[in-house]
DNA sequence: TTGAAAGCGCTAACAA
DNA sequence: TTGTTAGCGCTTTCAA
């Protein structure tokens, strides 16, 4: 392994000085050298596999090209890879770097991890979150540009970017009343975040949009898991006037509903239509039949996120007026919705259709 | 925003040159400073808020404190998720940061990729996979020290980590032997990569130590997802003589074999046991029962990698003899394996006894 | 025990 | 169109 090769070697081995070397390799300064001594240089460059070192012009610009990506729970949640992964290609696409740490919500050690990444003269910060809350930006994020992910600013001072709860919520509901369902009860969760309200109001919003009375029984409060699905399933449909579609709040509790409605013997979506939100394709693709849900953009978040951060720092005057965007989340039909069966054409024929819904694909090669 | 407070403004304020103030703060050089001018120093700068710049020390030294994470699907699996945390984590011990960056499995990007890191100036760099493989590390990597993540190296010219296929399908298997069971069926996918190979040697090796024959009809390859799990189950489970235990290849592939268990009005783990790799745990403690699966130890790995990789940045040496190493896996125990019911003390309380295991904890609460 | 000065590799102001 | 030179902020010889 030969010592790197620096800016001094190319202009040695091309005959110029190491400005005309700079020069000749930056786009910025076009109008600056000679056209063939641009082509020379950059065939020797080329030659000996030059590349510029990155700590030393970003020591003399004053730019680092990196930004930091501070989150609370990388690992916990799959769409988190997500985020990530948006934040990182829009990052790169417009030649910056990503560096990321994870405090699995230390406060202590995240001020630390923050001025690590302000030692490294990160060019901006995107400070995420694991899911949607309200908050007030940590005072240690000084002297560069901040964009919150999957969290809002309650000073309003930096721009923000999260999904809107309430759009999704109604989505989900909607797509069981255009089935044709009436009675439909919400398995939310239990704590007082901003998704817990804000789909709360889109499932009053969808109801009333479609003249449907709010009824208090429908709406059970779970933990956010597989358990809290069952759970909060097995209490609707135990009500004396069950609820022929069921709105999950998350997916793990889509699962524990259908998990619930199999144990009742009920067919999905024959006897009980399922919608949530999330698509978290393990379980939304896995489920049989596939689960109707709506689906959180982590990636496009992501990606709007450190776009946003950008452009603030590649024009400051941005920062001034920070946007706060609540992000569209687009429904994916797969097979948990279908009419009611008091809608249905014949009823006495159901039973042995939906029997055949409910074993998977590859039943045929069974006698 | 006030400017940065730099070495020089610290060294103006405390009345002392910025030589002092840099070996005052540094721990290296100890004696160099008088006890109480340290003292001073120290005082000076914490109240200036003063933070060495990491480009410039970078520069000096040679030494950026930075690490490359290259990754070719980071979002497509939750786990990446856990490889990344670890190594994050294992790096920000040690004063290092990671700059992740996903190719998204496009070797062109991954080139660029690379190169970008390196003009970063990385000090090393981890080279992870998403799933088990060995490969050659790409020839763009070079000048610094690397680590393959999930992954070997075919020249083992490298350090590697990753699981150890054959004692993870090993233990799962053995588990299903313990409890009794003699007919065991495997679910095993169907792609050419180390896994694959492994587990069914893993497999072997269970029966074999129990003195089991080996039967070519209860294995099946399948794709690696829920529906081939469903689709191999069904084919394994409607055998003249079907098994009493499965061996799933992963976790999605056993929520598929739950679904065909009861599609086919089969109770686990009464009527069929299951175990499998990977503790995907939505999908492990979500079930009911919880799934009984071998743990892949991607939060270790990722750590072992990191730290492995620093070991042989800050000594040179200990990259001449590459370590190449096999994590051992952890099975994590839940409800899905019982004795099969030929060894079951009374088979006609079975019935009873069984439904109970398939209501959901909270079903007392139902009249 | 402390300070002056050189230099890490690069870019840009200034001069030619 | 090109070259000389200063300097980004730091660490470390070398000299005092």
């Amino acid at each position: 392994m030969m010592a790197k090769v620096g800016i001094r070697d190319v202009s040695k081995a091309a005959g110029v000085s190491v400005t005309t070397v700079s020069h000749a390799l930056s786009d910025v300064h076009q109008a600056r050298v000679n056209p063939e001594t641009r082509r020379h240089v950059q065939e020797v460059a080329a030659r000996l596999g030059y590349a510029p070192n990155r700590l030393a012009s970003g020591l003399r610009n004053q730019r680092s090209y990196l930004l930091g990506l501070v989150s609370d729970e990388i690992a916990s949640t799959p769409f988190a890879g997500e985020m990530v992964l948006g934040a990182q290609d829009a990052a790169y696409e417009r030649g910056w770097l990503i560096m990321l740490v994870d405090s699995g919500g230390n406060r202590a050690l995240e001020e630390r991890q923050v001025s690590t990444l302000l030692q490294h003269q990160v060019d901006g910060i995107v400070y995420a979150k694991m899911y949607h809350q309200r908050l007030t930006v940590p005072r240690e994020i000084t002297g560069v540009p901040v964009v919150l992910l999957d969290a809002e600013d309650l000073d309003g001072k930096v721009s923000s970017v999260a999904p809107d709860e309430l759009a999704a919520a109604r989505t989900a509901v909607k797509e069981l009343i255009d089935a044709g369902h009436r009675r439909i009860g919400f398995v939310n969760q239990n704590e007082d975040i901003p998704a817990t309200h804000g789909r709360l109001q889109g499932y009053h919003a969808a109801l009333a949009e479609a003249g449907i009375e709010y009824d208090d029984d429908l709406v059970t409060f779970e933990v956010p898991d597989v358990s809290g699905g069952r759970d909060g399933a097995l209490k609707l449909l135990s009500l004396p006037e069950p609820p022929t579609g069921l709105f999950c709040f998350r997916d793990p509790q889509a699962l524990g509903a259908y998990e619930a409605a199999h144990s009742l013997g009920l067919r999905i979506p024959d006897d009980l239509s399922i919608t949530s939100i999330d698509d978290f394709q393990i379980i939304s693709e896995g489920l049989w039949p596939g689960l109707t849900t709506v689906a959180l953009p982590h990636y496009e978040m992501g990606r709007w996120a450190v776009s946003r951060l950008l452009d603030e720092i590649e024009d400051p005057e941005k920062a001034k007026a920070p946007e706060r965007l609540l992000f569209e989340c687009p429904i994916v039909r797969r097979g948990s919705v279908a009419p009611p069966r008091s809608l249905s054409p014949s009823d006495s024929e159901q039973k042995d259709a939906s029997r055949m819904n409910t074993l998977p694909p590859a039943s045929e090669e069974l006698a």
